[in-house]
DNA sequence: TAATCCAAGATTGTCTACAATTTTACAAAA
DNA sequence: TTTTGTAAAATTGTAGACAATCTTGGATTA
């Protein structure tokens, strides 16, 4: 399963929601992947109802899919739910965005430098997995500067689910991606230019959407049988 | 408790989450109610996890708050929140409420002003917990006219959280309201006016907002231990 | 009287056992 | 070979037991 183990010896729940949130937005694990509890449990050295709880509240967030009597699945977003899932950003970040360039601070601009930094990193490193995580927290930051914690907490669902659409639908894996586009929001945002900061957000957001490839999936790997049971 | 009893006799906790959903937003429950799970089990007739499992779901949705080690309470949001609630929504309905002018069969008009009729029933029936809960309806057939099901479920999400603020803000309890603004809303959407349907929801939630007394909040029931617990 | 302390009760957190259901493996029949 | 049927294994659903924590009420002390 692979997990970074920087857990406490007797994780909470939420720790748990952390470590698996993070192994499902770098792609450690795959869309559709079956979490078993006993599996989950065993990992992190709990009872069964820690693992239960923390399958739920991914569950909550969409990043899984629990079927009743069949367990919990890694989400495995269709066509459909992508395009929706980019609509809701388009309607949330640019705005957000705005805000954000209207009150963004010194140290605030910094730490957006930083994220964009650790991006870069791991793309060099060939960690696309964990490049994407990276570029979802430029996202989330920004949406925390904009110091609305609905919206904010909104948004931060989205991005997360829009990892896991990037995993299935990206058309250039080892593309250098879309670091320019983040260096400029945050030019604008640093220059406190609101209007410039909500119009780049808003092409950034158009450009992610153009490069996913949202032709209706082949059913890679699933049978007849997994087919006829989605319904 | 007092929950309307069209329950099956072994729920399952989504059947719960349903009742006291309503419970909540119709205002039979007051906002910082304690929901013990013993009760909780007891009401529906299941054991404790079942219950749990409803309340962890509720507080997903922000309908309650679970401290932990304390337990599970209905929500109180404070005026922060109540301000953010509706700053989301300004962000999400307009739009949306023009996709669904955009779109809006005869079917779907027939539907909005049955809502509408209900709510005036309920109004005049002097049941105004009920009133806004179904006003929240209202809002939630909107979004669903919209065909975008993660936008509508946000914006559930959001309506649901705004009965309990109205619930706690709201100026003038016996005023009639806003029946006038939705009849407009729904003329503008069975006309497929999808400029003016964004237009009178942006005007209607501005309204909304105007009408709640966002002053910081009296600390009503609360003794100073429980005030200074808060925190 | 008012504040503090402590024990009893109430409530939540976690684990585990058992029941219900699904999945798998294998044998029998077409 | 492919399909069908059936029993065993695996997995999830639910309840309840026990431990940990918090709350309550009364006795004690200043």
């Amino acid at each position: 399963m692979l997990l970074q183990s920087d857990l406490p010896l007797n994780p909470s729940s939420d720790d748990i929601v952390g470590s698996l949130r993070r192994a499902i937005l770098a792609h450690r694990v795959a869309p559709g992947s079956k979490l078993v509890e006993d599996e989950v449990s065993d990992v992190f050295g709990v009872g069964r109802s820690i693992a239960r709880t923390a399958l739920q509240a991914l569950a909550h967030e969409g990043l899984v899919t629990i079927i009743r009597n069949r367990g919990a699945f890694v989400a495995d977003p269709g066509v459909r739910e992508a395009r929706e899932v980019f609509e809701a950003r388009a309607l949330l970040e640019p705005r957000t965005a705005r805000s954000a360039a209207e009150r963004a601070t010194p140290a605030a601009v910094k730490l957006l430098h930083k994220h964009i930094a650790a991006e870069h990193q791991a793309l060099q490193a060939g960690d696309l997995g964990k490049a994407v995580y990276l570029s979802g927290l430029y996202h989330m930051a920004i949406a925390d500067l904009a110091d609305q914690a609905t919206i904010a907490a909104m948004i931060s669902t989205l991005v997360a689910r829009s990892s896991l659409i990037v995993a299935l639908y990206w058309r250039r894996p080892q593309a250098l991606c879309e670091s320019h586009a983040h260096h400029a929001l945050t030019d604008a945002i640093a220059a406190g230019d609101g209007a410039r900061a909500e119009d780049l957000m808003k092409g950034h957001l158009v450009d992610l959407l153009a490069n996913l490839d949202l032709r209706e999936k082949p059913q890679l790997g699933g049978s007849l049988r997994d087919i006829l049971r989605q319904a």
